[in-house]
DNA sequence: CACGGGATTGGAAACGTTTCCAATCTCGAT
DNA sequence: ATCGAGATTGGAAACGTTTCCAATCCCGTG
């Protein structure tokens, strides 16, 4: 084959200059009979613009990237979804990169030099010096979905981890509990030292007292991490002695689950829980799981669809926003009528 | 700023021509002491190379597009993160993009033109004719994960889902059981008509009697979908009349335990049951599940592997491999011994 | 009929690289 | 001292597009 016809075999075919076929085929100043002609001519041959030509001449490329902690986790999983959508909407590209440790995040973030891409969106789990350096010498808009600094000069989407616990801790004293724990993942992360700050602000609202022996935490957000210390927790605190569990996550939450199961203990008759994240975990789980749902979709919506106001010029590139939880109610809070 | 120094810069500074930079920060064909000068001048400018340029120059991107139903669903989602580690270690940027629909997947691939992407990794649902025709008019070499024709001229990594639904099979009739049900998916997908194949073949294999009566199917490979086929399965074999269930996926599967849990049918001990894909939820499930691996991450870094090999030239672009499944036994299949 | 202004067009530069080709240089062998 | 082969270098083309600028055309007005 040829290879792909170029703008010039467009051009020759319809007797018209390079620069004529450009205009034509981009609706700026060609004559109207001529673009029509030239619009036949490229469809007849199937021409299709070199979009690398086309960047390297525009400085613009359509690509956004996005770097994420695991790409195979749910949460991340549904905001990576969520940006693609969006982004497809715009027509544009979607990078995905993935990077957890704080000297991985900061390189991918330099990796993507700026010719490649035309924004980047970062979901940084561990966002310390060295990140919010790479961060600041990133050449493109940049919108993280997390927590920064105020001053930071990034845009920033962030979920109300805070309120989040919160709304959870109202429901379960609501549903009568009294002795709350709760299972955080690393209190090194932003969510987890967020979630913890949140529990004992809502614990001390509530006028109960702080005891440190209800918190406990996991050193990842997974099942497996989560499982030690839900019966670390048990353990200490006297199986009895807990009348619900708050997690930091829905997979530390079925966790939970598990734990309480495995000792008999009756969820929800005898102890209630509480997960985060609202992944679809929380409708499968058995019990279903009351869920504070943090806004992963929405989160990752609103990351791009800010990033390309910002590409287009209609918005400041250091716009803050949060998004606000809800909780959803199911069984593993909600007293038995059998079905 | 004065924009990110280009190389023609690099050149000034280190008083050589355009030409000898380049070959210098390339290691071909400079004197050892010029390489040396121009990569420190390099250093110090803080020179990147333009990708756009480059690609544009040499007809590559180091980019390879990936194609999938649903970035949120756990199991493309595990492909993608295992499509994306193998790049990454290739030092290649990985698009995502997601098309359900087989024009959406046949547009998806068009979108990308030759000159964006190196190579091309497709995971369709249903290989239709529109969608084996965008694949054959692709301009990249393309590797599609799932089944094609023997005489399909694309890469080609499959699980063998036969096998793995005769794994289960072969399981529980060890275990005992006489009456299995079949819940599946979609039978329009190439895995929802592969495992009622391998389902179909078991069952004659063992010698027992085909009865459709045991086989149901679900409109969507999702936990909701599932929901009424399992209870439809339920009600129309009669609820003891089935003493294990094989799910055509773990979302399925969960499903089923939630469906028996409802009608007081104790797992496993009323009724068995075996999920696929052996997702992070065989093990969280409460009974936890005993599940085939398919093999999905390994699936994906096939993929990417396989394509690497033939953008470098050390493979046949129309390999055909087949991942063999495993089988994971857990609770879901274990006669209780209490813990 | 001449003139001027707006619409339309084409030539060429530019984006930043890589690579072909020819020119120059180095250095050992005659 | 001369030659020549190989190493090293620089000029320039090329990749495919967009866009600046100048040239041309058309058409209505004076």
């Amino acid at each position: 084959m040829a290879g792909t016809p170029t703008i010039a075999a467009v051009a020759r075919h319809a007797g018209v200059s390079v620069a004529t076929a450009s205009r034509a085929l981009h609706g700026q100043g060609a004559s109207p009979a001529t673009a029509d002609r030239v619009r036949l001519v490229a469809q007849e041959l199937g021409y299709r613009p070199n979009a690398v030509a086309r960047a390297l001449q525009s400085g613009r490329t359509g690509q956004i990237a996005m770097i994420v902690p695991d790409a195979a986790n749910p949460v991340y999983a549904r905001m990576t979804s969520a940006v693609q959508h969006e982004l497809a909407a715009d027509d544009r590209q979607l990078l995905v990169a993935q990077a957890q440790e704080a000297s991985a995040v900061a390189a991918a973030i330099q990796r993507f030099g700026p010719q490649l891409i035309d924004g980047l969106i970062v979901v940084p789990l561990r966002p310390g010096p060295q990140v919010l350096d790479a961060l600041d010498r990133a050449s493109v808009p940049t919108v993280v979905i997390g927590s920064l600094p105020e001053s930071a000069r990034q845009g920033v989407v962030r979920a109300d981890s805070r309120a989040g616990v919160r709304l959870a801790i109202d429901h379960l004293l609501e549903r009568g509990a009294h002795r709350i724990g709760f299972v955080n993942g690393p209190v090194d992360t932003t969510p987890g030292r967020l979630r913890l700050e949140g529990y004992r602000e809502a614990i001390a609202g509530a006028g109960l007292e702080h005891d440190p022996s209800l918190e406990v935490a996991a050193d990842d957000f997974t099942y497996a991490a989560a499982m030690p210390a839900v019966r670390a927790l048990l353990d200490r605190a006297g199986a009895t002695a807990i009348d619900a569990i708050v997690a930091a996550n829905d997979l530390i939450a079925v966790a939970a689950l598990r734990a309480l199961a495995d000792r008999g203990i009756d969820v929800p008759g005898d102890c209630l829980v509480v997960g985060m994240d609202d992944t679809e975990l929380a409708q499968i789980a058995i019990p279903s799981l009351t869920s504070v749902d943090l806004g992963a979709a929405a989160r990752g919506t609103l990351a791009a669809a800010q990033l390309l106001a910002v590409l287009r010029g209609d918005a400041e590139a250091t716009e803050h926003t949060t998004v606000e939880p809800a909780l959803v109610v199911r069984e593993s809070t909600t007293r038995r009528e059998r079905r």
